[in-house]
DNA sequence: TTAGGGTTAG
């Protein structure tokens, strides 16, 4: 983890490809306070390397509050390994400079066990300093829940869960776990909530099926920020309760609060749900008309998408093609988009484009290459698509691909091998697949087949109404609608 | 006299 920090000298500013200059030249005097000024203006690596140097040369580096700004500089540029290693050659750091390594390992899932194992360092430590509120709310950030529950038991002990900060960085540990109950009496036993406490809860509530919930505690917040509204925003879409998503944005905006990208994705993907193209409409042009000049790739997908399932292909095509420094998300938007459409050779069209481009493709890109081969009845080409997936680009094949691949050559007829596919799964079949099959049977005539898979269906309990109704049809087209009865 | 919470697409 902690690479070897390189010492900056003026020098390394003049090597073989010389950065910049920095806005700053640091001049032969440097005091403490200038020194300061400067490590809090920079905006660069190379900047910072050179204020280094400079403190080095001045013997300023053994001030413990600029070496703290220092390191809190390297980690906020995103130099973890620079924050890291100037950490390390730190002698007896204090509680500022451990809980700012704590935090800037906090900061990214990547470095949350580092994060876990420098709080443990510093407890240990010969020179026992010990933790405040600052650290243990830092290092709860990066818990999941068994390190958690020990640390809130530490936070009770010392007494920090009265802290606001520790309160909501406690009940967040439990939201991210799922465990709703711990979560709320965490929140029901804080002496004060902040905004952001408020908003820990509600999002706990909306991430784990209680949005109903989460609306009481929204309504009994006083003054409500964007990130507020959008958790309630989202919550409501991902419930799959568009309308009310909608009606809440209204509210958002009629009391004057600026909507965000967040917001965005969360009120395009309602109208998605809906269908509702005008409101899609109307969220595009309050985008654009909002200084908002370039799309971002994650709102540009939105409106793909939103465009795409509100079946205005043509405007999904535009935005896609408006959109710079696409991602395969972005791909597979319009892709899946043309596929779930029939339009099949455009959604080949720009896999194969996709692919020229270098874009590597994921288990969605193939949901929309195999539907599109199913539309087209493709079989030749989607049976060489789902080979591919595993061959070429190590890709699991799910449920779902298995589903495109049974439509696929069920359609074509291909019952027998449709029906093998399906056997020699590595997963269970779901209704959906035996759905699928079912009606594969029954549109060719393989009665027989339809009855071996209704028979098992049947016996195994699995049928539910729809498979029901499709037995029903076939013992209907066969004329003895009682066999599978046992 | 230097530090810490909550939201993000297919």
């Amino acid at each position: 983890m902690s690479s070897i920090l390189p010492i900056p000298t003026i020098s390394s500013s003049a090597t073989a490809s010389p950065p910049p200059p920095p806005p700053t030249t640091i001049t032969t005097t440097l005091t403490a306070d200038r020194a300061a000024h400067l490590i809090d203006k920079t905006g660069t690596l190379h900047h910072l390397l050179e204020i280094h140097a400079a403190l080095l040369r001045h013997g300023l580096h053994q001030n413990p509050i600029l070496n703290f700004k220092l390191q809190r500089s390297y980690a906020s540029l995103g130099h973890l390994d620079h924050s890291t290693s100037l950490f390390r050659r730190t002698h007896n750091p204090n509680v500022f400079f451990w809980t700012s390594i704590i935090h800037a390992h906090a900061l990214h899932a990547a470095h949350h066990p580092h994060a876990l194992s420098l709080y443990a360092q510093m407890l240990s430590n010969a020179d026992a300093v010990r933790p405040n509120a600052f650290t243990l709310s830092s290092v709860l950030k990066s818990c999941p829940i068994e390190p958690g529950r020990a640390l809130h038991g530490h936070a009770l002990k010392m007494g920090f869960i009265c802290d606001v900060y520790v309160g909501t960085a406690v009940l967040d540990v439990y939201a991210r776990a799922g465990d709703v109950v711990a979560a709320r009496k965490v929140f029901d036993e804080m002496p004060e909530r902040s905004l952001v406490c408020l908003t820990a809860m509600i999002t706990c509530y909306a991430k784990n099926g209680g949005v109903d919930e989460a609306r009481a505690v929204f309504d009994g917040v006083g003054e409500r920020d964007v990130v507020c509204w959008n958790v309630m925003i989202d919550g409501y879409v991902q419930r799959g309760r568009p309308g009310e998503a909608l009606g809440m944005f209204r509210r958002m905006l009629a009391a004057k609060v600026r909507p965000t990208e967040v917001t965005f994705l969360a009120v395009l993907s309602a109208c998605a749900q809906i269908g509702a193209l005008e409101c899609g409409r109307w969220v595009h042009s309050y985008i654009e008309n909002n200084g908002v000049r370039l799309l971002s790739v994650h709102v540009g997908t939105a409106l793909v998408d939103m465009y795409c399932k509100c079946g205005s292909l043509e405007d999904a095509r535009m935005v896609f093609d408006g959109i710079k420094g696409k991602d395969v998300v972005a791909w597979n938007s319009m892709i899946v988009g043309y596929a779930m459409h029939g339009f099949s050779k455009d959604a080949m069209e720009l896999f194969a484009r996709m692919r020229k481009l270098g874009v590597w493709p994921t288990n969605i890109t193939f949901i929309g290459v195999l539907s599109a081969c199913s539309h087209a009845g493709l079989v030749t080409e989607g049976r060489s698509f789902f080979k591919s997936m595993k061959d070429e680009y190590q890709i699991e094949p799910k449920i779902e691909h298995y589903g495109c691949m049974v439509d696929l050559l069920g359609r074509a007829g291909l019952l027998d091998e449709a029906y093998e596919l399906v056997k020699n799964m590595e997963m269970d079949p779901d209704l959906v697949l035996w759905g699928t099959l079912l009606a594969a049977c029954r549109l060719h005539g393989r009665y027989e087949m339809g009855e071996q898979i209704a028979e098992w269906l049947v016996c195994s309990g699995l049928a539910n109404s729809g498979t029901c109704t499709l037995l029903s049809n076939i013992y209907a087209a066969t004329g003895n609608g009682m066999v599978w009865r046992k």
